[in-house]
DNA sequence: AAAAAGGTGCCAAAATATGGCACCATACGT
DNA sequence: ACGTATGGTGCCATATTTTGGCACCTTTTT
């Protein structure tokens, strides 16, 4: 048997009886009682919290608290998660959000550090506004997957971004934008950029643009992003 | 040199370098060219997307959608994003949460199976309600995740849950109820639980329940939890 | 055609994991 | 006080796995 397996198999025992004696382990895993030891040892190395009662009706206990998974995640998926959470706790101090938190700390420490340091300048650029209430969401769920690539590149590359907007009258036009930041106004995401050509900030609903490009070859600064309610009005964002 | 380590190390180089061939890596990590193919074998078994040229000028090319992380994640850390991430989705099919999603199914796979069968329950309770205007959130944040343990064992457990409560009007009572469902009202939560001594629903302020208590030696089973407006009407849910 | 690259199969050698043993410490029951 | 059941450690020979070397194949560029 596979020492990963044998290490499952044990957590797994452990999970299902609550309590168990290590001669009782090997028996069932079929190692030997010294492998169980060392096995046990790793286990705990690897940050399982298991707890030995030593003597007559002794045996090994794992805390339930401590049950672990490591699951491979690529830095999109990550990405998707962090700004999930990060909108979560704008929106408010929600029960458990620390904790994700917490969880998501655990998941950048295991990421390359300059990864890390990207992820934090793109949530730096997001922004949750006040919480607007439900509405027909007929119109939404044109955000795809697909476009996270392109925002992805541009935001942590300040490159420009270009697309195909589609505005509230249904006129399609191609803009080209510096992209300065994200604005959640849940269920509503916009992209908020500054449009040299018109030396202004414009706000574009996520679920309108199509084919975005992040122009590799170009560069902005980053800029003062206002988000009073008088330069960013609510009724003319959700339109 | 560890196979873990040396795996990670030719993701690193990978990484850094953009490209490289196999002799490359494997003096640069002190393994032999045979060693190397083997890992790298490895690695595109684990997920990660390696392309390879051939002939003269070509090597091997790590895909960078492809780099991946895996961190060891405790049971309620995946259960707090789980929550974080189905709000966000019921909220509004926002964009990056199909990202995110794929993140967690990822994170539960990894995961003893009966665990997944008990998140997946716990998250069958979870009603997100209309998004509320943001509000003073002074009195927020009193909801810690000291909290959770006694939620997570009452609502796997299907055990009754007794708490502490402190209403509106600040009379403190305790109560031992149902855990039925769980009700986010951005930015607050509420507990719905089945009061068997008045037969009725009630709603419970996250954030005003102290010392929750899951009693482990009773059972309840699941009702029909109303979430119509009339029922449970938003503006007495805020009080 | 030659050179530079990835890739596979095989086998002996090196490294690592395992099992067995002796032994220690602690707790509980008689 | 003693025996027994439990967790825990050190050591070493043995079993298993990983590694390196080699021969050889395919593809691509010069």
């Amino acid at each position: 048997m596979n020492v990963r397996v044998r290490h499952d198999a044990i957590v797994r025992i452990l999970r299902r009886n609550g309590t168990s004696t290590i001669d009782a382990l090997a028996e069932e895993v079929g190692a030997s009682r010294r492998t169980v030891l060392r096995d046990i040892s790793a286990l705990r190395d690897a940050g399982y919290v298991i707890h030995s009662d030593v003597g007559r009706g002794g045996g090994l206990q794992l805390d339930p608290q401590s049950v672990q998974t490591s699951a491979r995640l690529t830095v999109p998926e990550i990405f998707a998660l962090l700004i999930s959470v990060a909108a979560m706790r704008a929106a408010g101090n929600l029960p458990f959000s620390k904790l994700a938190d917490a969880g998501l700390a655990k998941i950048e420490k295991a990421l390359p550090s300059d990864k890390v340091k990207d992820l934090r300048n793109f949530l730096d650029c997001l922004h949750v506004g006040p919480l607007s209430p439900l509405q027909d969401l007929s119109d939404m769920g044109r955000m795809t997957p697909d476009l996270l690539p392109a925002f992805e590149r541009a935001f942590l590359g300040a490159h420009f971004i270009r697309f195909d907007y589609r505005d509230a009258k249904g006129r399609k036009t191609q803009r080209e934008v510096e992209p300065q930041a994200m604005l959640i106004l849940p269920p509503l995401w916009y992209l908020v950029g500054w449009d040299p050509t018109r030396s202004d900030f414009r706000h574009f609903r996520m679920d309108r643009i199509s084919q975005p490009k992040a122009m590799a070859d170009t560069h902005f600064r980053r800029r003062h992003v206002p988000f009073e309610e008088d330069v960013c009005p609510y009724s003319e964002l959700q339109s």
